[in-house]
DNA sequence: GTGAAAGCGCTAACAA
DNA sequence: TTGTTAGCGCTTTCAC
C-alpha cells in the first residue's frame, strides 16, 4: 500500500500564514494569548487550506486523543442484535453518545467485553493501550465492576458509570430506577390494584435492586405486603416466563405485574394469554423498557421509558468537562425516567387505565 | 490534565528482550525474516509486559491506522433512532462490521453525514484528515455518490460501496435486490395472484430501481402487465400510505402488494384495515425489511430478509484484504437475500400462504 | 537476520 | 505575545 501522508499539515498552515507551528497550534486549540489579528490570519490560512489536525499526531504530541470508549456487555449486545427484536439500548446510547461526541470534535468507539471473563482486565488494558481514550463510558453491568473501575482510576482516565451507585471513582449517572418503579406501582395502586407482583432483573445489575426498592416502598406506603409477590428473572424470555408462572400460581395471585424489562414482560403476557387471563381485564402489566416489541404487543403495554440517550449524552459532556476542569463532583447525577400509559393497565373495577 | 503516556512501549519490550526496537516491531507486525528463537524471546517479553502498540503511534510511523470509517446517512439514522421503532439497519451493520473489525485488530468508527449537503466534501475531508482511516464503508444512499467516491479514490483510501452498482472505483457489494423482488413476486404468483402491486422506494437509492426490475421481470415472465401497478414512495409511512391508496383505488385494484420497506408496508396494512380489506384474505402483503415491527404486526408479515450483517462483514474483510494485496477485483459481490413467509400472504383461492 | 538513524504531525516546555 | 527545541511511540529506510 502507498504510504499515505497527511494532505495538509500544521506546517503548511504555518508557512502559508508566515508564522511558527506553535502559533498555529495555539489557534487550533483556542489557547489564550494570541493577538486577534494573528489569530485571524492563521484562521484564514486554516480555512483556505482546509486544515484539520490529525488526532493521531495530536495524541502523540501529548495532547488528547479525542476518543471516548463506550464499554458494553459483549454477550448481551450481540444477542440483542442477532435476535432482531428491536432492543434499542445500544441505539439510544449511540444517539446520545455519538452525537454529543461529534459536537465536541470527539469520536465514540464501542468496545464489547464480557464482564464475567477473567481476561477482562487484559482486554481493557489492550483497548486503553491501543486507543488511549480520553474517557470511558461504562454501561451496565460493567458500571459497578470494581476491576474495571480501579483499573481506569489507576490509569487516570476519566470515566462515567451509567446505572451504578456503588462507591468509588467515576462519574455516576442513574435514571432513577427506584422512582420509576414507584411511579409504576403507584399507577397500579391508583387503579385499585392491591396485589401487585414484581419480576426483578438479575442481581448482577444494580438497578435490579433499585427497582425492587421502589416497588416495595410504594407498596409499603400503601400498607400492602410484598412477601410473596417478588419473583426473580435474568432479563431473558424464559426466566420471565418462569417468574410469571411463579406469581400466577400463588394462592392469591397478583392482579397486576411489573416486569423489569421487555422480554420478561412479554413472556408474562404470553403466559397470561395461555391461562386465558385477559390483559388488562384480569391482569395489568407494566414493562420497564419501551421497545418496539412492547409498543406493538396486543394489547400495547404501559411502560417505563428510560432516558438512555439523555444520560449517555450527559456522560459524554461530563467526561469532556472533566478533561478541562479536572475531577468533577462525586455526587451521582440523576436523569428521571417517564412512564407511558398504554392499553395494558386497567382499573380492577373494570375501567380502562389509559383514559 | 496529567499528560498520560503509554504504560508499556516498544522500548520496554526491546530492553526486556535485549533486542532493538526494530526487531520488536518486526515481531509485532509478523514480518518475515526473524529467527524463530528471536521471535519467541520477543513474544515472551510482549506477553510478560502486556505490550499493545498504540495505534496513534503506528499511524504516525507511517503504517496503518487500524481504523475503518462507516458512513451513514445522518438524517435517516437519527430519525430511526428517535422513532424507536426497531429499524435495525444500523445494528446489523454494527454486528457485521464491528465484530469483523475486531477480529482483525481494527476498530469501526461511525460517521453520520448528509448526502444532500453541499458541505459533504468538507465533512468527509475533515473526517479523513482527523482519523486517517484505512478504509471506508459507504452505505446507501452514499454508496453511489460520485462526490464521495471520487474523493476517496483521490485520497487512495480503499472503500466498499454497499448497495450500489454504478460504475467507478470501490468494492461494490449488493444484496441482490432484483432477485429478492423476483422471489417475492413469484411467491405471490404461486399463490395465484395476478394483480400484484409494487411500492418502490425513492430513486435516490439505486436499490429502489433494482427491486422494481425484479418485480417487473417476474410479472412479465408470467405474462402479466405492470402498467398501473407501480407506485412510488420515499420509505416514509406517509408516502407508503399515499402509494397504497393509489393502488387500492384503481379500477382493478391489486390482490397483493409488495412494499420496499417496513414503514410503507405497515402503512399499507393500516390503510387496508381502514378499508375493511382483510389481510391476507383480500390483500396479500410482503415487506422488504424484516424488522420487529413487521414480525409483530397482525397479521405478521411475510418479508425479505436482507443480509446486512453478512454484507458489512464482507465489506470489512475485503477492505482489509485490499490493504494487504492491493486493489481487488472490480466485479460486484452479491450476497443473496432470503424471504421469510409469515401470515400476510395467502392464496387467492382461500388457502394460507404459510403452510 | 539485525540494528541504527531519521522522520511522521503535533504539543509541552522553555526561551526570546 | 511569539518562536525554538525536544520528544511522543512507532515504522521506514538503509546500513551492517
Amino acid at each position: 500500500m502507498a504510504r499515505r501522508r497527511q494532505a495538509v499539515t500544521i506546517k503548511h498552515v504555518a508557512a502559508d500564514a508566515g508564522v511558527s507551528l506553535q502559533t498555529v497550534s495555539r489557534v487550533v486549540n483556542k489557547e489564550t494569548g494570541v493577538r486577534p489579528e494573528m489569530m485571524q490570519r492563521v484562521q484564514a490560512s486554516i480555512d483556505k487550506l482546509g486544515y484539520v489536525p490529525s488526532i493521531a499526531a495530536q495524541r502523540m504530541g501529548g495532547s488528547r486523543s479525542y476518543l471516548i470508549l463506550a464499554l458494553n456487555d459483549r454477550e448481551r449486545t450481540i444477542a440483542d442484535w442477532r435476535a432482531r427484536q428491536g432492543t434499542d439500548w445500544f441505539d439510544q446510547m449511540m444517539l446520545g453518545g455519538m452525537l454529543t461526541c461529534a459536537e465536541h470534535g470527539y469520536r465514540l468507539i464501542v468496545e464489547l467485553v464480557d464482564t464475567h471473563s477473567d481476561h477482562i482486565e487484559r482486554e481493557l488494558l489492550a483497548a486503553i493501550a491501543a486507543l488511549q481514550p480520553d474517557g470511558v463510558i461504562l454501561t451496565p453491568p460493567h458500571s459497578g465492576n470494581p476491576l474495571i473501575i480501579n483499573l481506569l482510576e489507576a490509569h487516570g482516565i476519566s470515566f462515567a458509570r451509567i446505572g451504578s451507585l456503588t462507591d468509588g471513582p467515576g462519574i455516576r449517572l442513574i435514571m432513577d430506577d427506584t422512582r420509576a418503579a414507584r411511579i409504576a406501582t403507584e399507577h397500579l395502586l391508583d387503579l385499585g390494584h392491591r396485589r401487585i407482583g414484581f419480576i426483578a432483573g438479575p442481581a448482577e445489575y444494580e438497578l435490579s435492586a433499585w427497582r425492587v426498592d421502589g416497588w416495595r416502598a410504594a407498596m409499603q406506603a400503601a400498607g400492602l405486603a410484598t412477601d410473596d409477590l417478588l419473583a426473580i428473572g435474568d432479563f431473558s424470555h424464559a426466566s420471565g416466563r418462569a417468574a410469571a408462572s411463579e406469581l400466577l400460581t400463588l394462592n392469591e395471585p397478583p392482579t397486576a405485574i411489573i416486569a423489569s424489562n421487555d422480554q420478561m414482560t412479554l413472556a408474562t403476557l404470553e403466559l397470561a394469554r395461555e391461562r386465558t387471563l385477559a390483559v388488562p381485564g384480569d391482569l395489568s402489566l407494566i414493562s420497564f423498557d419501551d421497545t418496539p416489541i412492547i409498543r406493538l404487543a396486543h394489547p400495547s403495554l404501559t411502560a417505563i421509558v428510560q432516558p438512555i440517550a439523555e444520560v449517555t449524552a450527559l456522560a459524554v459532556n461530563l467526561i469532556i468537562a472533566a478533561h478541562v476542569n479536572g475531577p468533577t463532583t462525586a455526587t451521582p447525577v440523576t436523569v428521571p425516567a417517564r412512564m407511558t400509559v398504554r392499553e395494558s393497565t386497567a382499573s380492577i373495577f373494570g375501567g380502562k387505565g389509559n383514559t
